[in-house]
RNA sequence: GGAAGCUUAGCUCAGCUGGUAGAGCACCUGCUUGACGUGCAGGGGGUCAGGGAUUCGAGUUCCUUAGCUUCCACCA
């Protein structure tokens, strides 16, 4: 027999359990048309990470799911990949360039592309080993990237599909530019911030009408530069007289017209607005509307463009300051308020987001937010917890078009090719040498790349073949769970279902299921700037993955933010080790020529029978939760079955039976231990695979690995329900005994004498052995009616016995007294609840049958134990 | 300006379809009991944020108030 160490030893078991999987290909799913298929793609990790406590909660939920759905008998497949992650990767490397003192620009484009790829093979594979540590079984034969050849080839496919369909167009809008990366980015990368800032009230000159003024308010006075009209609502009457007039932009001295627009609100501020088309969203609208020219009067670094006269070259918030003083100076600022507002800043480097107008590529997002809404609005998609259901749809009812072009160069090039001669664009998904619409082999390819979430929104079929009609796509698409947090549903989640189901005319997933973040101690969020982040991998090394895995499962639920302590983790560990030691016991009391099996009926004893229905109720809660990805709840149970029902009582029962003379009971003792740890084993498995696997393998008869074993089933042969309540007295009479031994100050090496007083000796008869050990009891003697001295004992009852211990001289009598008391007053207390409730005629003719016979037997029970108490106290007084 | 979540034992949190509150950690008392002191036995500690409604019965449903947190939002 495999003798184990005393304390378990992750770091000893982890990595070589890992290997062992790897080889025996258990992580590869095979398209088998006997089973039923589980498919989950990984949400795919940036290649610049590194492993932090979200993705190891995001992964660790994978794991249990495919690992449970496994061993269900599934085909189960774990898609895993990494992202190229654009603008993430490509200021890295910039970064880095930078400490050379090197350009984007001195490398060029395709010597800047050529280190972007070394930098990938060299740091994109490290999240992918670090994944492994957590014990993920991702089927890695299917790792992708999304910039490999098959995720590329699905990004052209549906840019030409989308262009041709009118869906994909390229105009001149108001985006988001970000001045230090130097690119647009969508609305969803934008993070709102509240500043406080002024609001600045400038007069603008009536033109015809010396001496007159509007007053404008404006949060950014440096953007007057390019201002082209001023607007108010069509039905103010303090200004109705001025639309169609002009007046005169101070510092620029150009006459704008007055227009009239409902977007005006009358009252905010002055109720004039200044119209800036090239650097606002709505005043593009509004200009729009108006037939105004765009005057862009900033460069892409954020600096005045030659367009703003004097201020050109100016940095955008010293233009600002100048504009300020100079409005000032020439006495237009009418007054200057502290106002409080939103700014965009950038979601990647946090600096303040210029809108700007600018020639982009869009989606249009309409039609196809329309499925998409409908296809969680019907349930085909549903969400766990179910409130992000309405964040998900929020989202996408108003959602607008979707910037996809970005000015990097990290990324897939967008495949429109510009005509030199006839001005046309050519969108192909191979590569063209002649225009499309004339012929001319003049033509130039468009330099900007696509957004990154461009292409890990086509991730749930990209990765398994498509657009090819591939054999894994019709086996493993549509996927099932998408297991991910409620930060990217509007980013990631979103776009993948509209792209599934306007692409491959299916929801790519049934499911998704949402975690909230890994908070530190103290609630706060784990962030580099705060330094506050506990690295899994530290946790790992320490205390293990499984205690890791453990402790991000237990005491969490879906949608729910959560701590991560050392303490928690401290106490997974324990709970690995304990099981650790509970196998570990078993397999020293297994003989040579150990046989598992399920042991025979006729074998069993009460406890036995006890164990196994608590057992198989377990059993079938667990896989319950499991189903309704109530992990914390599952494994809770699974916990409390190991350490208290299985190490506290059926280990401490057997050590006796182990060691006795009945070789039938032994053998019973052994079979039960094991069949009950191989069982919960399994139940772990899909949470702590690494020591279940390692105790698994270890235990006589076991399988070659717990990965692919079946997973537990409910069974009727293990169902004692009378046996399992009969247990329960003798479990009630042990507790009882033990609270007075406790309170007594027995020590535990000093046995008793114990007489049990009961009209139900075959209970008892039958927990003999057991009361004799756990209540500490030398002998064990059963009478129908105690006929002693009463005085010289103290006394124990539960609702079907009296116990009666020959300890009085060791105990204080007034102490004993009181403590029955105590007790008998709990007891009552407990009585007149329960008549209450029962005196009640709404509950006896409302409530549920069950419920009110429930009660009718508590209080039967509890009226029990009244009297007992009370014969007891009548006995020592 | 919308929307959501949280408020349960000293701390961190569970608590599914309503039936007299649970865990871990911390704390207190015993214990080198034949796997485990990363352990064993026992114990104290909660008007489930406040108010109202529905119900025979509410931590659990509904309304409302307060505090905290988060997401979304183009009001200059």
């Amino acid at each position: 027999m495999k003798e184990l160490e005393k304390v378990y030893e992750p770091a000893r078991v982890e990595t070589p359990t890992y290997d062992f999987w790897t080889k025996g290909g258990w992580f590869k799913a095979e398209r088998d048309p006997d089973k039923a298929s589980y498919t989950i793609v990984m949400p795919p990790p940036n290649i610049t990470g590194q492993l932090h406590m979200g993705h190891a909660m995001d992964n660790t939920w994978q794991d249990i799911l495919i690992r449970f759905k496994r061993m269900q008998g599934y085909s189960a497949l774990w898609v895993p990949g990494t992202d190229h992650a654009a603008i993430a990767t490509e200021a890295r490397i910039v970064a880095t360039m930078k400490e050379e003192g090197v350009t984007k620009e001195d490398l060029g484009r395709e010597d800047f592309l050529k280190r972007a790829w070394q930098w990938k093979d060299e740091y994109g594979g490290r999240i992918v080993e670090q994944l492994k540590k957590l014990g993920s079984s991702c089927d890695w034969s299917r790792e992708r990237f999304t910039m490999d050849e098959g995720c590329s080839k699905a990004v052209l496919h549906v840019f030409k599909k989308l262009y041709d369909e009118g869906l994909i167009y390229r105009g001149e809008r108001i985006i988001n530019w970000c001045p230090h990366c130097l690119t647009s980015i969508s609305d969803a990368e934008v993070e709102h911030e509240e500043q406080s800032g002024h609001l600045w009230h400038v007069k603008y000159p009536i033109v015809g009408e010396p001496g007159k003024f509007v007053t404008v308010a404006t949060t950014r006075p440096e953007t007057m530069l390019g201002d082209v009209a001023v607007a108010v609502h069509p039905e103010d009457a303090r200004y109705k007289h001025l639309v169609g007039k002009t007046v005169l932009l101070p510092l620029m001295d150009r006459e704008i017209p007055v227009v009239a627009d409902d977007y005006v609100d009358m009252e905010f501020g002055t109720g004039v607005v200044k119209i800036t088309p090239a650097h606002d969203p709505n005043d593009f609208e509004v200009g729009r509307r108006h037939d105004l020219p765009v005057l862009k009067v900033m460069t892409d670094d954020a600096h005045i463009s030659e367009s703003g006269g004097k201020y050109a070259g100016m940095e955008r918030y010293a233009a600002r300051k100048a504009v300020v003083a100079d409005l000032e100076a020439g006495e237009y600022l009418d007054k200057i308020e502290d106002h409080g507002h939103n700014v965009g800043t950038c979601y990647r480097c946090g600096t303040t987001i210029e809108p700007m107008v600018s020639l982009q590529w869009f989606v249009k997002m309409i039609p196809l937010a329309g499925p998409a809404i409908e296809a969680v609005k019907d349930g085909t998609i549903k969400f766990v917890p179910e409130r992000f259901t309405k964040t998900y749809l929020h989202w996408m009812e108003n959602t607008r078009d979707w910037t996809i072009s970005r000015q990097l160069w990290w990324g897939h090039r967008i495949p429109a090719w510009y005509c030199d001669s006839c001005g046309e664009v050519t969108v192909s998904e191979g590569t063209p040498t002649v225009c499309a619409h004339c012929g001319s082999g003049v033509i130039h390819q468009d330099e900007d790349t696509l957004d990154t979430w461009f292409s890990s929104a086509l991730w749930p079929f990209s990765t398994l073949g498509w657009p090819e009609e591939t054999e894994d796509l019709a086996y493993f698409y549509p996927t099932n769970t998408l297991v991910t947090g409620y930060d990217i549903i509007g980013f990631w989640v979103s776009r993948m279902i509209f792209s599934g189901l306007h692409y491959t005319g299916k929801a790519p997933f049934d499911t998704v299921l949402i975690h909230g973040l890994v908070r530190d101690a103290e609630g706060r969020k784990m962030s580099k700037s705060l330094g506050n982040g506990i690295d899994p991998l530290d946790v790992i090394s320490e205390y293990g993955a499984d205690a890791l895995r453990f402790t991000l499962v237990s005491g969490s639920t879906p949608g729910n933010d959560m701590r991560f302590s050392d303490e928690k983790a401290r106490s997974s560990r324990n709970f690995a080790n304990k099981l650790w030691n509970a196998a570990r016991f078993v397999m020293m009391n297994l003989p040579e020529d150990f046989t598992p099996g399920q042991p025979e009926k006729s074998a069993l004893e009460l406890s036995d029978k006890w164990v196994l229905s608590v057992y198989n109720k377990l059993v079938g809660e667990v896989t319950d939760n499991i189903e309704h990805f109530e992990f914390g709840l599952a494994v809770q149970k699974i916990y409390d079955f190991l350490w208290d029902v299985y190490c506290d009582w059926t280990i401490e029962i057997a050590k006796t039976r182990l060691n006795g003379e009945d070789a039938v009971g032994a053998d019973t003792a052994r079979k039960v231990l094991v069949f009950l740890l191989d069982g919960a084993l399994k139940l772990l498995h899909p949470f702590m695979p690494f020591i279940t696997e390692e105790i698994y393998r270890a235990l006589p008869g076991s399988a070659e690995t717990i990965m692919i074993q079946a997973w537990p089933k409910q069974d009727a042969a293990l169902d004692f329900a009378a046996e399992q309540e009969a247990f329960g007295e003798v479990v009630n009479l042990i507790r009882a005994v033990r609270i007075v031994r406790a309170e007594m100050n027995v020590h535990p090496a000093k046995r008793s004498h114990l007489i049990i007083e009961t009209a139900r000796p075959e209970l008892f008869k039958a927990g003999e052995a057991v009361i004799q050990r756990l209540a500490n009891a030398e002998a064990v003697e059963l009478v129908p009616a105690f006929a002693g001295d009463a005085a010289g004992m103290v006394q124990v009852a539960t609702a079907v016995a009296r116990g009666f211990i020959p300890m009085m001289d060791l105990i204080d009598r007034e102490k004993e007294l009181a403590r029955l008391n105590k007790e008998l007053a709990a007891t009552e207390k407990e009585i007149a609840s329960h008549s209450a409730k029962l005196a009640n005629e709404g509950f006896v003719s409302k409530a549920p049958a069950n419920v009110v016979q429930d009660i009718r037997d508590k209080l039967a029970r509890a009226q029990e134990k009244q009297l007992r108490v009370r014969e007891s106290i009548d006995a020592l007084g």
